[in-house]
DNA sequence: GGCATTCTGGACATTCTTATCCATAATGAC
DNA sequence: GTCATTATGGATAAGAATGTCCAGAATGCC
């Protein structure tokens, strides 16, 4: 997975913006429904996009969302960071929080700074319009198949 | 950071024993102490560690932790993945829990099968032995400097 | 102005992660 | 066997991420 939920519901959402931009804005709830996510919550993630800039809101009967930039001028890292925060840079593998010191270099630091560039240039380097060919639709889940999550952590009984 | 905060905990503890293999086991709480962490905490992920195999632990006195295994043929997939669960083996960007289809295919795609590639190969090719150089000890921090988490978040008050 | 529509913002509920506390079981030394 | 020592397991709490609910504000149309 990597990105965190809300991350990831921004990039479809606004995926799908890009891949269907006509003259009218889209409403929410439509958004939502293609996305396959709550509409509540999915208003929270698209206020903040139109906060940071990378949607247009506008409310009222033909209102709805719209990028508020042509798709290829906004990088995936706009879309991701404000709800990545800190994870969407990341720095020293051992030491989070502090930047890798080039000093303390071992076989895994080169390893590890290879894996931040393929991550950070990924999110810098491609932009909406890239991913416009995506099919943003959530396919239908099994019905009631709740993603099956915690199986294997800290605090499982067994193994 | 990418990683959560007990994947980091494991690495870092895992990877001093491997440094400072010697004779005797090493204590619980010295472990604590070097990594930085709150030892009632590292406690749990230790364990965990060792019902995993990764660790050989025993208790009484001259009890403590030490590798079950030679450095070299820990991989650090192996530490990091019980604390990651899903996270550590990511999917398709866009459809999280889905495998990434092929016929999807968009400049995204190629580029976002990379990233993962370098992340699965780094976790699954590098060994203990590869992290042994590593210091591991905390930073002293500035005294009551709570690491300023959760400023830009989707519940932040303004921008 | 009045009204339906749509986004906005705040409070709230739920779940997961992180962290703490304490009793208990295992181990070795005596 | 007794004792100090050390890991183990369970219950619990604090915090963040996720998801829900609802009143309110802006907008366009009549």
């Amino acid at each position: 997975m990597i990105l965190s939920a809300s991350a990831t519901h921004a990039l479809r959402a606004v995926a799908w913006l890009a891949a269907h931009e006509r003259g009218e804005a889209t409403l929410g709830r439509d958004l939502a429904r293609t996305v396959g996510v709550p509409a509540p919550y999915l208003a929270k993630v698209l206020g903040t996009l139109a906060r940071t800039g990378v949607l247009a809101a506008s409310r009222g009967v033909r209102g709805g969302y719209r990028l508020a930039r042509p798709a290829r001028e906004i990088r995936l890292m706009e879309v991701v960071e404000p709800f990545e925060g800190k994870r969407a840079r990341p720095g020293c593998l051992m030491r989070p929080g502090e930047p890798c010191r080039e000093d303390a270099a071992c076989p895994a630091h080169r390893a590890w700074s290879q894996v931040k560039e393929t991550y950070l240039g990924f999110l810098e380097s491609t932009t909406l319009a890239d991913i416009r060919g995506i099919d943003t639709r959530q396919a239908k889940r099994p019905r009631g198949s709740r993603t099956h999550r915690g199986s294997s952590r800290t605090a499982r009984t067994r193994a």
